[in-house]
DNA sequence: CGCGGTTAATCAAAGCTTTGATTACTACTC
DNA sequence: GAGTAGTAATCAAAGCTTTGATTAACCGCG
């Protein structure tokens, strides 16, 4: 495999052999896995924003405000960054577009006035109802790469992934 | 689980929950999968930007497309944005910030007068060289999470993933 | 009450990504 | 050879995210 005939995929198997001549230290198999998820978490949310998303003028960051406040209900903007996995900064830009849009409404907390609490309007609540169902008709189509015991098996994987302590989070 | 008791991890039980509640025709298990897929990345990234790229004054794109090029050598922009997974327009940005900063070469391509052609200097060189063991030894925590076993599993359903066809994907 | 420390949100600047348009060049076709 | 289609890169505008600074409000302590 010579650097000419790579492709998207085939990289990573050369990047894996090249860092394992020149850096003979480092753990090739922790660098296939990160490498990997990162690859085609990229690769599905191109695919759900570019074919889903997009077309109905959302970001998929804005999709995801959106579903966060149609889960769990009326929040503070603090709330919703720490449930979205956003920074406040990027949550106060996204409600500006979206109350700009009309679909999220941002009113000033009655107990502590420095704080909002944002909602779904009618509009946000009739759009993300509408489009979630087109969104899970594209989860299904990844999902439907793999077989139930795969699907849960990924899951599983992932989220033990996803419970390592110690590491730097968002705030 | 009320929605004041959610967390970033548990709020995707209550997402698939509440889901299935409102909107009975979806598939549950398919969105668990793609919700957490995203947020295990999502975390992952965030952390190896925050604790190995940015103190170095790199953002993880950056890094990205430096890695592509000390994989793969010097190429055109166009093939850079293939390898890495970017589009070419990212790739025309990233390059003004990367050639600024001393770290790569942008020369005009002597077959092809439209093209460019890119590639490491020295500095970028020893950067990206020194700046990948501590980028692995980051790898290295995140997949001591999971056994040898597991990690070969992880990564054998994610490449299955991955080759999903007929998905959109960046051009 | 008043001061100091903390917290919620926003502002500002820089960087990356996206879509859509433009420029420069190559390659094909008649 | 001239015209047309296609390609590589860039520009432009809008949006999201980041770090760092600022504003406004709460809260505890004396």
């Amino acid at each position: 495999m010579t650097a000419q005939d790579l492709d998207f995929w085939s990289f990573v198997d050369a990047a894996v052999e090249r860092t394992r001549e020149r850096l003979p230290g480092i753990d090739p198999e922790a660098m296939r896995l990160i490498l990997t998820l990162y690859r085609v978490t990229n690769m599905v949310v191109y695919d759900m924003e570019s074919v889903v998303h997009r077309p109905r003028g959302w970001s998929y960051p804005g999709f995801r405000l959106l579903f966060t406040l149609w889960v769990a209900g009326p929040m503070e903007a603090k709330r919703a960054a720490e449930l979205s996995g956003m920074s406040r900064q990027a949550v106060s830009a996204l409600v500006g577009t979206l109350s700009r849009d009309g679909l999220v409404s941002k009113v000033p907390d009655v107990k502590d006035r420095r704080a909002v609490r944002l909602s779904l309007t009618t509009g946000g609540e009739e759009a993300i109802s509408a489009a979630f169902s087109t969104h899970n008709d594209r989860e299904q189509l990844w999902a439907g790469t793999l077989s139930a015991e795969e699907r849960d098996t990924l899951v599983r994987l992932l989220a033990k992934l996803g419970a390592r302590e110690g590491v730097r989070r968002r705030r």
